[in-house]
DNA sequence: GATATTTGATATGATGCATAACAATTATCA
DNA sequence: TGATAATTGTTATGCATCATATCAAATATC
């Protein structure tokens, strides 16, 4: 680097062609944002979206999203289920599913097995590498990812919040 | 009705095609959620499906999404506003939200109105239908979608979990 | 006046999510 | 046993959401 630390470069830094407010000038008043303040619906919608975005940042290494690791997970703790009996359990409809094994039995995290009981049905079974990758992700995730939630909200906090969320997602 | 209660149309009810768990088998076991039950962004999606299901049956006479709920709301609490503003304020990409306004201009719930001062930009209003369609929907909101999650949660809890949620949106 | 930015808009692609339909397999029932 | 129905995984398809590049008109900056 030849340039001092406060240059600009012309070429990059695109000037302002908003008016410059003046001195005096009654500065644009920030939007308000009225009942959408108290509607539960938007602000979990946009906890759960930054929520998200840190997970993806997280385990950006790793290449999974929040789908893929909790099939991951659900995998480790619940071997010999078929496609069918995961999928459900994860809100996920059958159809959409395949394609979701295709790309981690592609990237041989997972892999199906015929059942011979059944041979309609694929038993799913983690892969060595899948259980590596999982294994890499769960420490990221709670060692980044859960602990700066964790920093936010406090232990106690948090954990409130999990208990609410899941007697949303489970009664409502 | 000429059938009895209990009797079952034969041509709507199909046979369980599944074998019969013999008395004393044992029962197929319910699947282990494992770390799942302790990741907040899991919980927090399932819940946020869940409320928005409950929104859009409470408003499903007024055929309101909540994004385009949304909209109405903030264009009632910040009239003289353009296009930009408020899209940014909502989290909506410009592009995307070109679309969402035809549908609204088309139902005649908003318009858009050439500005005089910058005539680049389309300043918003909510025409008087639209505001008649977003009293009703406030209404309906107020005391059956938020009152129900007011009696699932109680109030107190439902305040901080608003709180909490709102601290993530804005500071994660 | 020349150049750059902003605004609304269009086109386009990726992804998530939902339904219908199909072949292979298994279960049920007469 | 044979006919019928259900289940499993799959494909095809459509819709909604979301993201990026690009454009013309209007405005701001230099």
């Amino acid at each position: 680097m030849t340039v001092s630390k406060t240059a600009i470069d012309p070429a990059r830094a695109p000037r302002p062609a908003r008016k410059e407010r003046a001195e005096g000038a009654p500065e644009a008043a920030e939007l308000q944002m009225g009942e959408l303040s108290e509607l539960l619906g938007y602000s979990l919608k946009r906890a759960q979206l930054k929520v998200f975005e840190d997970f993806l940042r997280t385990v950006s290494t790793l290449q999974l999203t929040p789908a893929q690791f909790s099939v991951l997970l659900l995998l480790d703790k619940n071997p010999g289920r078929n496609q069918t009996e995961i999928a459900n359990t994860l809100g996920i409809l059958r159809p959409n599913f395949v394609a979701m094994l295709d790309g981690l039995e592609s990237r041989d995290l997972c892999a199906r097995i015929r059942s011979t009981n059944d041979r309609r049905s694929h038993i799913l079974v983690l892969t060595e590498k899948g259980r590596a990758v999982l294994a890499r992700a769960k420490k990221l995730v709670a060692s980044k990812h859960e602990a700066r939630l964790n920093e936010l909200l406090g232990p106690v906090n948090r954990a409130a919040l999990l208990a609410m969320l899941a007697t949303i997602a489970r009664e409502f």
